[in-house]
DNA sequence: CCTGTGACGTTGACGATGTCAACATTGCCG
DNA sequence: CGGCAATGTTGACATCGTCAACGTCACAGG
């Protein structure tokens, strides 16, 4: 039956690649993951990799698609935990959102840095971005129905969210900011600071 | 007298070097910036500019360096500029930073991507970015006293506004806005917002 | 059972890259 | 004018991504 790229020689190579990839870039960054390198790891070839992804670029597209759709399941979670309802989850959710980039810092970088990616336009990649934007129009609506927040089109209110906490994120991660400063305070005046702005005056 | 890199053989080659080295990166991405590739656009061999720059890398930080002074001046200008005072020129501020990457998505990449440049911390690169939040830092505190936002602490309201425009700065770049979004639009509502939250209450 | 077929993995090779060492050149200073 | 140091060049090496040619293994049809 060959379940699409499962257990032969290796025992499950596609996956393995995808999790070692994800180590590496964990442990020194993208940089340091090499085609070679992760076969050397994994105790394969080095042209190994070829048979399951095109090349690194796919490789690297799918492990990032992989992040997308971790981090929308952790924000979908807090979306619907629960906890209180009203302003307070949808302040949960942004700080879940900066804290799963500070987990994985490399990572994060991985999934929107086209940089080490590709030039191209990789349309698995797009599609798990377009769902996590999705899940956050879901919530900027579910939060104008109860009242929270002013009621303008979702989209444009779901993209100046997701740019205040993608922006602290990548500040953060990118060491932009002083190590002295107090993270929690940060996120928690960011999330504050853009609720207000997003509020029913 | 040898003014510290300038006029031998090439004329100005250290100059050149950020010159071509930042308009390779508009043209193609930090990826398609080579040692071998610079020289042979500059008529040089391969390893001239070896005898100005480290390596690579030490290069790259050069430019991303220079990025970060071309940005604060601009900023500056912008703050300072004749336009009307208070909290419209706050705003428009904002609107020039987010302005700035867009103009130039590769140099702006570069500046805030660890991952092109080096693991280490470089202090030219450090300076130069602390630099820029000063800059914002001292434009926050003249809005504190105009009264135009809240007196918080100027250095967390700094990041928080900082954030904001970085992030959406860096979703655009990255593709991460549908091409059908009014993206003046949505950077006005992203400063609205912003300085909404921002505001004395 | 056995044989072949295709998925899976390996090895060899090529061009490109960053970088170092050895070498050539050139302008300035005494 | 002679030498020194700055500047540029060439050769070489390890590494990388990737392709082509080649083994090898599991399983299906006779």
């Amino acid at each position: 039956m060959t379940l699409d790229g499962s257990a032969y020689h290796h025992g499950d190579l596609r996956a393995a690649l995808l999790a070692e990839a994800a180590a590496m870039i964990d442990e020194g960054g993208t940089s340091c993951v090499t085609m070679r390198a992760i076969g050397r790891r994994l105790g394969v070839s080095r042209s190994a990799p070829y048979r399951h992804f095109a090349d690194k670029s796919a490789l690297l597209v799918a492990v990032a698609a992989a992040g997308f759709d971790r981090l929308r399941d952790r924000l979908e979670s807090v979306a619907a935990g629960a906890a209180g309802a009203g302003i307070g989850r949808l302040r949960q959710v942004g700080e879940e959102y900066v804290r799963f980039a500070l987990e994985n810092p490399g990572h994060y970088r991985l999934m929107y840095g086209k940089e080490a990616v590709t030039r191209e336009d990789r349309p698995e990649l797009r599609e798990a971005a377009n769902a996590l934007f999705d899940e956050l129009v879901r919530i900027v609506r579910t939060h104008q129905r109860s009242g929270a927040i002013k009621r303008q089109d979702p989209h444009r209110q779901a993209y100046v969210a997701w740019g205040a906490v993608h922006g602290l994120a990548s500040l953060l991660i990118e060491g932009q900011i002083l190590t002295a400063v107090d993270v929690d305070g940060l996120i928690r005046q960011t999330t504050s600071t853009l609720l207000d702005g997003m509020r029913a005056d």
